[in-house]
DNA sequence: ACTCGCAAACCGACCAGTTGGTATGTTTTA
DNA sequence: TAAAACATACCAACTGGTCGGTTTGCGAGT
């Protein structure tokens, strides 16, 4: 077990990652974190030199937070790594039906703000981004040879472009103030994966033809 | 011809388009503007009532920037329609192998600021994107006539699919300040679309195995 | 050609509110 | 009993925005 800490930090650290989901790392102020974690500046600036640095920290919690929602899934189950990996994508995709703000990155909208000014920050969140999109390669590599697939591209290239296209999806999503856009291109990526590897392509729910 | 504009608001445009792409929108404060620009807060107020509204003007002149630059391009004489899109996915491609803040985009940076807090700018990034989007469905269409390609996605889906990607793979290129990861992504997508039109997967330049 | 009138363009000092951050405490806990 | 945790008052710098004023472009009248 991690050692516990403080409550104060603990509670700034949840803050941030939902403050700043929703408005952005820029436009939340620390008053704002304070008054969402119900703890004073004084305990802010005890555990965190900058606000920069709880950035960091709440990119390093996002990251735990998605090896734990990701790592314990139902689909985790699945013998064969290639249903693992179809497992995931309709996962991911399922939860874009719900609300925008439950569904979006935190660490994808701090790098847009962060990677010009906040070389520390870029840092924690392209660590956040990796770290996520590599548990996906070896399971990528074993539906490879399971199933015999070659073709011109390497399992971590495919990784990490199922986490731009669902970044891109959430930039689609936010725009349209609207799932839908987000859903199809999510359908886009399972088709193509299917395409890779040789499955059939089913009928989607999520388009409407017209 | 569009009546000239006075000097300081398009001087205050071309300031916001290139600033706010480096820095993020809330990041950039009205002086950095005024300085950039060259301009006096004087005549930013003059112009612009708030500076959400440079914003709006902002996207609305990214939006003509981007029909000029790919409305004239030169695969956009190829004869089929499936040339010019797949001229266009090369072309964007191709645009990753510069400096990140000459391929990144304006509104998909913005409107990760912007969607919960300024609907209006909001909307005027979504109106920048789709429309963009929009010019490629035609083509996408025409393709599918040619080509006899059917399948199980409408045309509008696939052209905001190739922009989730493109936007995503922004945010991987600004994640790890290095523009592999977006090359790579674009050559998925490319891929992706020429399976979609049964076209063989020709060795892509950009992916290294190992 | 000249100049008058006037609106639009532009200027820069100024303002009140907010920002991230500090200094100096008091309380809790091991 | 000392250090870690937390609180409060405070600050200088900066924020978006205002305001009264000056300059510039230009059509009309002569």
């Amino acid at each position: 077990m991690a050692p516990r800490q403080s409550p104060a930090k603990e509670k700034l650290i949840g803050a941030a990652v939902k403050v700043v989901r929703e408005k952005g790392f820029n436009a939340t102020s620390v008053d704002d974190l304070c008054r969402e974690a119900g703890v004073t500046k004084g305990a802010f600036f005890h555990h965190f030199p900058t606000k920069v640095d709880l950035g960091i920290a709440a990119a390093g919690a996002w990251k735990l937070h998605a090896n734990e929602l990701f790592g314990t899934a139902p689909y985790m189950a699945h013998e064969d790594p290639l249903d693992r990996i179809l497992g995931y994508l309709a996962f991911r995709r399922d939860m874009l039906d719900g609300p925008i703000a439950e569904f979006t990155c935190l660490v994808g909208t701090m790098v847009q703000e962060s990677y010009d000014s906040q070389p520390s920050l870029r840092a924690a969140c392209q660590d956040s981004i990796w770290d996520h999109a590599l548990t996906l390669v070896d399971d990528i590599e074993a539906a490879r040879k399971r199933h015999g697939v070659t073709g011109d591209w390497t399992a971590e290239s495919l990784a990490l472009h199922t986490q731009a296209v669902l970044q891109g999806a959430f930039i689609l999503a936010k725009a349209a103030d609207d799932p839908q856009a987000a859903r199809d291109t999510a359908d886009h990526l399972i088709r193509y994966v299917r395409m890779l590897f040789n499955l059939p392509v089913i009928r989607s729910e999520g388009e409407h033809h017209g």
